[in-house]
DNA sequence: CGGGTTATTGATGGTGTTCAAGGGGTGTGG
DNA sequence: CCACACCCCTTGAACACCATCAATAACCCG
């Protein structure tokens, strides 16, 4: 990673990404191998024994997502499962009218495609290449139900979920534009941390609108508030992200 | 039920209730009792053994909640797991500044207080007088980590869960005023279906408040919406709630 | 009947959207 | 290497939707 110097003189992190390839990075049917696999503290197979381990691994297929590619379509049957290895995607769910909501974006660890339904109720797609350990649908949960700790540890999962999704909602219904901002910055930094470490380089694979849909609010909302905390040196413009300059005085601006 | 005429001539139902009351109407610890359950068939216990059941009744406790009462707060440790048996709750989250989000509303047959923390995530207050099933959360999860079926059905009811927040993301971050009051009638009116059967009439034991709270409007316009809605013969007032009067035009607004 | 809470209705205003134009980076082809 | 196109982002000006403020009305329960 090349260290610079910005306009302003300060250190920053010229390439910034959530890439963290392992594996091989061959075509479809390749097996993923999960002893080199490099979330699999805390995905959901985590925490499993050497023997489990195995089998699930006899269960797995490596899969790579170019960018701007979609995984699944809202509406596709949902017959696989994944674990997002390295990369990261939006999910996404549409309105018939061309309105979007980016009801969140998936990055390394995370477990996306569980349905209640037979279909996914939601889209995702790559942001930057992406590479994901896919799980045929019906014989992931065969198995869930053969090793306990998996069923429990994706229910656990499903639930880290839901609360999630009910804390977006506070923001989508109660926040302003800019605390939305604020909080959304804040969070993705701090889901980052686990996977890349902490650091107040903070990658944004996503585009303006797409942080836009996620917040419910228009691209030239997002793109004004953020223009202001740079000249506001509460951020700092880097390619591919921002430097996070002034934590508090984001926090602030949530004050939850 | 009583059933009279209103000032337009059409029938209607005086009186809406969720009560679906069973079972004992004492104190705190007394056991439920499942073969008398109403809601046995759609909760989370369905689909158990008679065997089975009967280990589920031994760790449960019967539990009324008087109107604007609080069930349990944000905050407090999340001790026990509750099944809604008769009744309606309202789940909210509260910010610093008094400004409320509230995340959703528990009917009959729904499963509430799992929390992927120590302490509940949200408050839950009765809105009418409400019965619950309690149990005890580690009991309840040693019991569902013997019982394969029920954490299944635990962790299919987490994933319906996060769907349903999922679409209320769509709602709260893309659809105006009107597209999210229509929404939600049409939603609760279908929820309502699985308890009580398919009616026109729609019980609504919330507030406008909290039905603004949900929406992430403020209530002047809930209540203007529904009041145009009133007029123009969409809906009609009936104490406790509103009588559908034409579906297609609130479906029509919803437009998905 | 009276007090408090909740809902309705009207007038005004603000936050964020919409509409419109321009800037900046990147990739491609001449 | 520059010209051009394309996409994304930024910035400005006008507007609209919904919030806010305020007053009244309906309701509930004592």
């Amino acid at each position: 990673m090349t260290v610079v110097l910005d306009a302003a003189g300060i250190m920053i992190d010229r390439e910034v990404d959530l890439t963290m390839a392992g594996g091989c990075v061959s075509a479809e049917s390749c097996r993923s191998v999960c002893a080199t696999c490099r979330v699999r503290l805390f995905a959901v197979c985590a925490a499993m024994s050497e023997h489990d381990i195995a089998e699930l691994e006899r269960l797995s297929h490596h899969v790579e997502v170019a960018p701007r590619t979609p995984l699944f379509l809202a509406g596709d049957p949902a017959q696989s499962v994944y674990t997002v290895t390295s990369g990261a995607l939006r999910l996404q769910r549409d309105l018939a009218d061309g309105r979007r909501q980016v009801i969140g974006f998936a990055m390394p660890g995370d477990f996306i495609g569980l349905s209640p339904d037979t279909t996914y109720n939601f889209s995702a797609d790559a942001l930057i290449q992406t590479t994901l350990c896919r799980f045929e649908r019906s014989r992931f949960m065969t198995l869930s139900r053969a090793r306990q700790g998996l069923l429990e540890r994706l229910h656990v999962h499903a639930t880290h979920e839901l609360s999630i999704a009910q804390e977006h909602m506070v923001v989508l219904g109660r926040r302003r534009a800019e605390e939305r901002v604020a909080a959304f910055l804040l969070s993705w930094r701090k889901r980052l941390a686990r996977v890349n470490g902490a650091s107040a380089t903070v990658p944004l694979p996503m585009g303006r609108q797409d942080i836009a849909d996620h917040l419910g609010l228009t691209i030239e909302t997002v793109s004004r508030i953020l223009a202001r905390w740079m000249r506001e040196r509460i951020i700092l413009d880097v390619p591919g992200g921002v430097r996070v300059l002034d934590q508090e005085r984001l926090a602030d601006i949530v004050a939850d």
